[in-house]
DNA sequence: CACTCTTATGAAATCGATTTCACATCAAAT
DNA sequence: ATTTGATGTGAAATCGATTTCATAAGAGTG
């Protein structure tokens, strides 16, 4: 079923079938219409191999994220694929499981396999996929993190300034005990950001932040579960209030607090980062940033469908965080709280 | 940069470095190494869509899946997507949101890019879907079901035995007023089997199900929640049991249970399906069905693989679903729970 | 009415790797 | 010594659509 024979078939040449396909309006309604007809009645489909390889576009764009677990990046992925297909371009989706060697062969796969564009996460790369990018002259954007100084486009927001909002948050609550759940940091410049932009917060109010005041965990609630053990078990005195560098530790933290006999928000304050559903159904209901992954997806497939388009576009996007408030943060018991002027 | 600038810096013909690539054992040792060099002096990635067009293999398998933001999906992806990136295949993914028609149209889109085989999900798909594959001569695996008389390859479990053995537990602690929180139905096997599976493992113990005690709801807490609520103010009898269709759906019955002051399990048994993560986290922890949908997207994927292969393969293949007893569920309040053989 | 300009179409070249077929070389077998 | 077979390599055809260039027909203009 070639397009030589839906041609045979239409009593034109091939070239027109094209265009047909292509450039409808080059072709007369008459013909257009009995190329249709013998697309259909062939059931033709078109070879995207040699469509790819004649015109030197693929229609494919390249998505490669951490993981496809976590449903930020599920979202997000999903998100840019929908805005990416009403365009007719396919989404080919890699995971590197936050290995950065991994993310690079991935990529290579990817721009072998023609994509003509890429979504990353993040701006910590190999230097070598930044080379790639650039020997192969492929657009691509940084998600999840906005940087307007940056010379890589971005899409999403500043991770170290959300992160501090929530720790102004608990500051204005009158909390100076803080102890802070993150995330791995390791080659990863979203978790790294956070921690420090809580870390700078504090500073701005004279509170240390010591190392043994956080703790580096996996994204899991039984990981949360453990690292908040571990944090209330440590010799230092009992913490008023812990940040969480996602719902999901947050949650953990939450019940080991709950376990241990301690209150919610009375004795500790807990707060997470990324509003999954379930924050609003915990036990309290929990104090969190969110973080509009479906917004980033569709930044993130409109700069790409901008610049395949050889639109003008906007290097760095920003996505809107906002601070939830909810139930699991409160002053601390026994100390006259600051106002805090982010509570409405 | 052509393989014909290999071969020519490698002082080959073209056909030679195609052979070092693809059957490296088919060209000289010294020769070999050459080409190699020759490769990586010049930076050389070959150029998949020309492989794809003469050679008539893609290296590509579509996957075809309601969405991705359902844990269970994304993992089931994530797992087919590995293990087919290790036989060097890439993955091509497609979402639908439960409608069949778009599932076709997105089934067609993919194998005019060139999938060798799609991943399916469940095996409602509309009648053109099985005549494209058929048409197109392309295989495929319905995932999330098993049915050994089925005339399509499956790969998962059978949904209404394991709706039936969660029923089965709450009618052998001895309850009998049972209500059912499903999934939405239409266009869905899954959910449809699941509701079946229960209905017929009541009827078995001559318990009816009457409409009244059915709500079909979204997946989402907050719908689990107002379906709880729904089926708890109704003027028939309180029931003692709810059977959710999934986690998130028992997730939002706990919660709404707790609201109204019933105690889980005292005054109500709910039970979920899935195992998701916060399962076992949950106040309660829940009663679920753990569904492997790690296993099911690696045995969809060695099943492809092996049909790609020209391996002789089982046409069916079933993934171990458990019973997950833990505190949702027990004997309801004021009556003599017969003996549950299943609790260990 | 002649001339230019647009529009619709076709013929043929082309994208870049793979594959078939042919050929040369060398080792093993008769 | 001749035949057979295996092995390594090259030349050229090929996959199927797109695109360039050429051409013919028709529309508009002075």
């Amino acid at each position: 079923m070639r397009i030589t024979d839906v041609a045979r078939l239409a009593g034109c040449a091939p070239a027109t079938v094209s265009r047909a396909v292509n450039n409808p309006d080059k072709v007369a309604p008459e013909m257009r219409s009995r190329i249709q007809r013998a697309m259909l009645e062939l059931g033709y489909v078109r070879n995207h191999a040699a469509r790819a390889l004649r015109s030197q576009r693929s229609h494919m764009v390249g998505v490669l994220i951490p993981t496809l677990d976590y449903a930020l990046y599920a979202r997000l992925v999903s998100a840019a694929g929908s805005q990416l297909s009403v365009a007719g371009i396919s989404t080919l989706i890699a995971t590197f499981d936050y290995d950065l060697e991994a993310e690079l062969r991935e990529a290579r796969l990817l721009l072998e396999r023609g994509a003509e564009a890429l979504i990353l996460v993040g701006d910590y790369h190999r230097p070598e996929l930044y080379g790639l990018l650039h020997q192969f002259n492929v657009p691509f954007v940084n998600t999840y993190t906005y940087d307007p100084k940056s010379i890589y486009p971005t899409a999403g927001f500043d991770n170290s300034a959300s992160a501090a909002i929530i720790a102004q948050h608990l500051v204005h609550l009158g909390h100076s005990n803080i102890c802070v759940i993150s995330g791995i940091t390791e080659d990863n410049d979203r978790t790294t950001r956070r921690l420090e932009g809580i870390r700078e917060e504090l500073a701005r109010h004279g509170i240390p932040l010591p190392a043994s005041r956080v703790i580096e965990s996996p994204y899991s609630i039984s990981d949360g579960k453990k690292a908040c053990a571990l944090l209330l078990s440590r010799d230092t005195p009992q913490p008023t209030a812990i940040v969480c560098g996602n719902d999901v530790l947050a949650l953990g933290a939450l019940i080991e607090c709950s376990a241990r006999g301690l209150e919610v928000p009375g004795d500790i304050s807990v707060v997470g980062f990324d509003n999954l559903e379930f924050a609003m159904h915990s036990n309290p209901p929990l104090t969190t940033i969110d973080v509009p992954a479906r917004d980033m997806g569709i930044a993130a497939a409109e700069f790409i469908l901008g610049k395949l388009g050889g639109d003008e576009v906007a290097m760095h996007n920003s996505v809107e965080v906002r601070l939830i408030l909810r139930d699991s943060s409160a002053p601390p018991r026994r100390s006259s709280p600051r106002q805090d002027s982010s509570r409405q």
